[in-house]
DNA sequence: TTTTATTACCACGACAGACATAGTAATTGC
DNA sequence: GCAATTACTATGTCTGTCGTGGTAATAAAA
């Protein structure tokens, strides 16, 4: 139940998350976030899809078909990288945000 | 140097806070803004004043005037009840979305 | 056997928030 | 007298999210 505002600045950080060990599709990123979250957020499809085609824009993922014999036909992607690289950065960047926004934080 | 991104669902929040105690102004609050943070985040003039006016629209604070005899006249803004039963929303909503980005943070 | 649910993806357009740019207006310090 | 600082406003652009709706395949239920 959080609010895409306040989690905005953060999907393509957990995309890229839930890429770092191994390529993976939308359907199942999706599922991954929803349990990895405890259903405590639960992404968009178009906010999913639009999120891979500016990573693959930017160069942090690169996309490949499945070769499923059954089923729709998925589109998987493997982060590069540099979309490794820019993880790292927004790990470090989140430190510095979190500490930021806890100074305003809890004041009642 | 926090992006705009990462910290966009927070600044009404922040503005708030900052408004807890005493009514205040733009140009005080884009300061203490940058003292509180330690210069870690400077807020846009224009990302400012359009949050006041969202902020008065949607009837979490209200304005009036400055009684300066000198200077340019000072649009002030004072937090309404209801703006501080968002706030409180806001620092409950914070805890949250800290735990869920925290699982999707830092296996690098 | 038709319907429904689930998996899997994509296109299009609307909307809100952040920001660049530029302008107004007054005071203080050099 | 001119720059720097204080204080605010108007306008338009850009990006990310999301609503809506569509395509396509399979499995299970009715």
């Amino acid at each position: 139940m959080i609010g895409s505002d306040v989690i905005r600045g953060y999907n393509d950080t957990i995309i890229l998350y839930l890429l770092l060990e191994a390529p993976s599709y939308g359907y199942e990123i999706s599922r991954k976030i929803r349990e990895l979250s405890e259903e405590k957020y639960v992404i968009k499809e178009t906010t999913l899809y639009s999120a891979f085609t500016r990573l693959e824009r930017k160069g942090y993922v690169e996309s490949f078909y499945g070769d499923e014999t059954n089923g729709k036909r998925r589109t998987y992607y493997k982060i590069t990288e540099s979309g490794r690289e820019y993880y790292r950065e927004k790990c470090e960047e989140w430190r510095v945000t979190r500490e930021v926004i806890e100074k305003f934080i809890c004041k009642i």
